[in-house]
DNA sequence: AACTGTGAATCTATTCACAGCT
DNA sequence: AGCTGTGAATAGATTCACAGTT
């Protein structure tokens, strides 16, 4: 069991819903809330009232017996937790609608993610900008990732450059790669690979539909 | 227990996997493959092969022993299981750089799945068309979705527009859900939810780098 | 009085291991 | 000889229930 708590490992159920309260947490912390009790946040969140204290007794010790959480005091440890206290700079690869959508998206910004760079194969693309990011061509993805330390990359290309483009991410040293095409790609072991599968969502909707 | 032969109920873990399995079944099927075992299939997904073959359990007596699957006998199965034997017409709420993206993916329509109509409260955008379809006021969600017979909505708005969207997909009569906007949303117990949270994937990689 | 933190119980998912089929 | 299908075993996640704290 347990050595979680000294290595900071635990199961990525449980870390994705750490992202979940930390959102919650500092929406109620923005209207004003001091304290939330764990039925609270399992309500707003569809889970249940053990769950979130179970869940938030890996941070330690941390309630109020009799009252609830600080709400201040439990988002900043569960940004610290997530790596959230710091920005990561992160590389997309692919400048088409999915890319820009990425790119535009707000919440990446807000959270401490920054684009640092763009890429893509079209020579037409490369050399121009979106808002003040440039987009560059796929051979400059070693240059830039090692120059801004960059760990973290997006795939958004399709499906049959997808492995091409990790392979290379992985090459120039990224550790973590966010993948929205649709097929699985290979990655080291030391490499965390985090699918978007948008269409086995939808195949789930229209099983469900199918009942 | 396992009244799931019956129901067709089977876990969403297992529904999201037989997902996985038909994409790889319909790509090997193309390339002229004729059989394969539940190993093939587990290295190719990054699974096992006992998890493979007690998923595959599930729809019946499907395997050869000693041999391995049919490719396409199973990929019709599982076809039929997700409900992809039919052709789901689907709403796009949202056209923004999301709903660009996600209209331009052509894997949607290439399983089944065809944007019929898409709606955007900005005025200038709706009366436009993307290639040969519609974007209409959000107004118009009602009639169309019962004209016709909309099940599917996917909703690429802002945050703070998410609920009042659900709201109405569900007054029309939209039985599934497929939410990107990074909030819970409430929506009535027979209503299948899906959320692609990608805030929460990023944080998870964020979660492991800091390790 | 109200809520946290957590052992124990339960429920769910995965893996093992092998009988049975081709 | 090789692979499926599945009871039994294991591992993992969730929930219960309550002692302990404010």
């Amino acid at each position: 069991m347990g050595s979680w708590r000294e290595k900071g490992r635990f199961p990525d159920r449980v870390v994705s819903r750490f992202s979940l309260y930390l959102r919650y947490l500092k929406q109620v912390g923005q209207e004003g809330v001091y304290l939330v009790t764990s039925s609270q946040i399992a309500q707003a969140l569809h889970l249940t009232a053990p769950q979130v204290r179970r869940d938030l007794s890996y941070l330690g010790q941390f309630g109020l017996a009799g009252v609830g959480y600080n709400v201040k005091k439990l988002a900043s440890t569960l940004e610290k937790v997530l790596g959230l206290n710091k920005e990561w700079p992160v590389v997309l690869v692919g400048a088409g609608n999915l890319g820009a959508a990425l790119f535009s998206y707000s919440g990446f910004r807000r959270r401490g993610f920054k684009i640092v760079a763009i890429f893509d194969k079209d020579p037409k693309k490369a050399g121009t900008r979106w808002a003040n990011v440039a987009i560059l061509d796929i051979d400059r993805l070693p240059e830039t990732i090692k120059q801004k330390d960059v760990k973290i990359g997006v795939i958004a290309v399709p499906q049959y450059a997808a492995q091409e483009v990790a392979d290379r991410l992985v090459g120039s040293g990224v550790k973590a790669i966010l993948n929205f095409s649709p097929c699985k790609i290979e990655v080291p072991d030391d490499v965390k690979l985090q699918d978007v599968d948008v269409t086995t969502e939808l195949e789930t909707l229209s099983w469900f539909l199918s009942q």
